[in-house]
DNA sequence: CGAATTTGACCAGCGC
DNA sequence: GCGCTGGTCAAATTCG
């Protein structure tokens, strides 16, 4: 059975881990199991009303635990994710502060799409104490806000196109010297005014993975933030650039906003509220939908109604 | 027909 | 000064 599809919503936690068959990792073994009480149902044509309402407020039960189960899971893994992303912060520090010092000699302004050399708290390194055009401070700080997200997807996929949730406009492609394969340049059509840029390219060493740097920081809402809860968008991006540097399955991704966090004592107020009404809508949709897409669920729900009414006449006749 | 994309030309920075 | 390279512009083309 392919659950893959379920995947993306799930966050591929183990929600249960002591049901052992066919459960796998989706988080969504309470589904099959509901679904397989219902395939049961129709046949045990002896069971009171009440023992099915008992039942049935068992299984209530059970789905409240395994929500409160998933929601503690969820919690831990995001407390796990700052923890090491602040120790991610601090290993890079130490590093720029050593590679500032080897690396005086460059000019500050020559950033090219191998170049790591970017100040996570926003400032941008500059020895030299030359008058500066206020141009120049302005593409300082612009260069500053350098992020990049790591999207993979499927080899034969030939489009540099990222789906962050925000709308773009390419403007240009080159290829460059270090890669073969084209670099695409994109402007953020959402808002006129909206300075932020991306290039997006294929990683050199995986071609399946394709890297998008962004530069600069948006002016304005994220439009998947207005369409998260029309579900039409699988891609939810909460916040303006995304920060972090994410290795993302085909498919949907979901971005944190972590640019906001400018050290690691503000890290938890940069975290998304789960329990925010938002969030809970829009996952409450998307695991609606993966369980509708399903036509194995489907179809056991047609058999188990079907069941249920053909029951239902059975015993009207009688 | 308007919006989006493509692509060659152009420009600026850098090294030699 | 010249060539190379990355980045941007804008006319041409494609697409919905």
């Amino acid at each position: 059975m392919d659950y893959s599809s379920w995947v993306d919503t799930s966050l591929d936690l183990n929600c249960n881990p002591f049901r052992g068959h066919e459960m796998g990792t989706d988080g969504f073994g309470l589904a099959k199991e509901m679904d397989a009480s219902l395939m049961e149902r129709p046949r045990k044509n002896n069971v009171s009303v009440k023992e099915q309402t008992g039942a049935l407020v068992e299984e209530l039960n059970r789905v409240n635990a395994e929500n409160k189960k998933l929601t503690e899971m969820l919690t831990v893994v995001c407390e796990n994710y700052n923890a090491l992303r602040s120790q991610l912060m601090e290993y890079k520090r130490k590093n720029q502060d050593i590679e500032v010092v080897n690396s005086k000699k460059r000019k500050s302004g020559n950033s090219s799409n191998n170049d790591n050399n970017v100040d996570m708290n926003g400032n941008s390194e500059s020895s030299s104490t030359d008058e500066e055009t206020p141009k120049r401070q302005r593409e300082e700080v612009i260069k500053a806000k350098i992020s990049r997200v790591y999207v993979k997807t499927e080899t034969s996929d030939t489009s540099l196109v990222v789906k962050d949730g925000y709308q773009w406009r390419k403007y240009g492609q080159k290829v460059t010297r270090d890669n073969p394969c084209p670099r695409a340049y994109f402007k953020c059509s959402f808002a006129p005014s909206c300075p932020v840029k991306k290039k997006v390219q294929r990683s050199i060493e995986d071609q399946s993975i394709l890297v998008a740097t962004y530069e600069g920081e948006h002016n304005h809402t994220n439009a998947a933030q207005m369409e998260a809860t029309s579900g039409s968008n699988r891609t939810l991006t909460l916040g303006s650039v995304p920060r972090s540097t994410s290795l993302a399955s085909a498919g949907p991704t979901i971005n944190l906003d972590l640019i906001k966090s400018k050290s690691s004592t503000d890290v938890k107020t940069s975290v998304p509220r789960l329990d925010a009404p938002e969030v809970r809508h829009f996952l409450v949709e998307q695991m609606a939908s993966s369980l509708t897409k399903d036509p194995k669920f489907t179809s056991a729900l047609v058999a188990a109604i079907s069941g249920k009414v053909f029951q239902d006449n059975q015993t009207e006749k009688r």
